[in-house]
DNA sequence: TTCCTGAATCGGAATGATTCTTGTTTAGAG
DNA sequence: CTCTAAACAAGAATCATTCCGATTCAGGAA
C-alpha cells in the first residue's frame, strides 16, 4: 500500500470519468474493486482481490470480481499481467528468443534479436533480486487476424 | 512442422542424453511427448499435445502429458511460455513499465526504463503482424527468497 | 422526487485445465 | 532373468473461472 492517497484519488476520478464516457454504471462494487487495485502495487490475483473487497462489501460475488476486472481492463483502466490465456504453452526451442503474441487468436511467434538478447537492465532492478533471464513480449494483431477483421 | 528431420534427431539425442544423465527413464511416452514438441514451432498447449501424441500412443493419459511436460521443463529441455502461474494478475499502474518476476514466490515487481520502453523491434517481426505493445519480463530470484534458500 | 428499464449483481451450478490417488506396468540396474 | 523404484493409466478431486436464472439498482426521463 505504497500508493499515495492523492494518487488513489486521481485514479478513482479517472475511473469515474471513463465509466461515464463509456456509459458504464458507477456501481458500488465496481468502485470498490477498482479502489482495491488503485491502492496497491502487489499485482494481486482475482481471489486476493475478492477476499479484500469482501471485507468492505460482504455480499460481493466472485463473478462480479471477474466481470469487473474484465470490464476495467477493456476500458484501459487496469492491466492484466503475465497471462495470455490461462493455458500453459510449451516450446522445445531453447535458443534464446522472444515472442510475438497475437491478442486475437493467441498464436505465438518466435523471433530472434541479438540486440534484444542483451538488454540494458536498469541498476535499480538489482534491489529486487538476481536476474536470471530476460525476454521481450510483443503483443499485437497477426496478419491473418487483421485480414478476417474487416 | 517446419523443423528439419536432422534438427528433430539432434533434439531427440540431446533429450536422451539428458535423461540418462539425470537417471530418468527413457519411456516410450516420454519420448513421444518430446518428439511432438521437437517437431513443431506452434507452442501447443497440453491438450493439443495430448491429442497429437494420442494418435501414436492411444492409451496415454493426460496426467502423463502434464507430468512429462513438467519433467522436461525441469531438465531444461523445453520452455513453458507466457505463464507465471495459471492465475491472472492485475495491476492499475498504466504507466509503461516492465516486470521482474520471482520464479520462487511468484511475486512481481514493476520497474521503469526509458531505454526498454523503446526497444528496437526487428524488421522481421512485421511479417507476423502489427505490434501494439512491447514489454520486458525479467525472471530471477528475489532477495527474500534468496535469503530463505540457504 | 419517483418511476422505469436495461445494466449489473448474486449465488450457486457448470466448465475446463490441471493435479492427485490408487493400483498396475515397465525401464534398466544388478 | 529378476527386482524395484520410477513411471504410467484411469478416473476422481481440486481450483480458477464462467455461466445462468432470478433479483437489484444506477441513472435517465417524467
Amino acid at each position: 500500500m505504497a500508493v499515495s492517497k492523492a494518487e488513489i484519488e486521481r485514479r478513482m476520478e479517472r475511473m469515474a470519468q471513463t465509466c461515464r464516457d463509456g456509459r458504464l454504471k458507477l456501481t458500488h462494487q465496481r468502485m470498490e474493486v477498482f479502489r482495491e487495485l488503485a491502492g496497491t502495487e502487489d499485482h494481486p490475483d482475482a481471489e486476493t482481490i475478492y477476499q479484500h473487497v469482501r471485507r468492505r462489501v460482504p455480499a460481493i460475488s466472485r463473478d462480479t470480481i471477474y466481470r469487473t476486472l474484465a470490464t476495467l481492463e477493456e476500458q484501459g483502466l487496469i492491466h492484466k499481467a503475465e497471462i495470455l490465456s490461462s493455458r500453459g504453452r510449451y516450446d522445445a526451442n531453447m535458443d534464446h528468443h522472444h515472442h510475438f503474441i497475437c491478442t486475437v487468436c493467441g498464436r505465438v511467434h518466435d523471433f530472434y534479436s541479438r540486440t534484444l538478447d542483451d538488454l540494458p537492465i536498469p541498476r535499480s532492478v538489482a534491489s529486487f533480486g538476481r536476474v536470471e533471464s530476460a525476454q521481450v513480449q510483443l503483443r499485437g494483431i497477426c496478419t491473418s487476424c487483421a485480414k478476417t477483421k474487416e
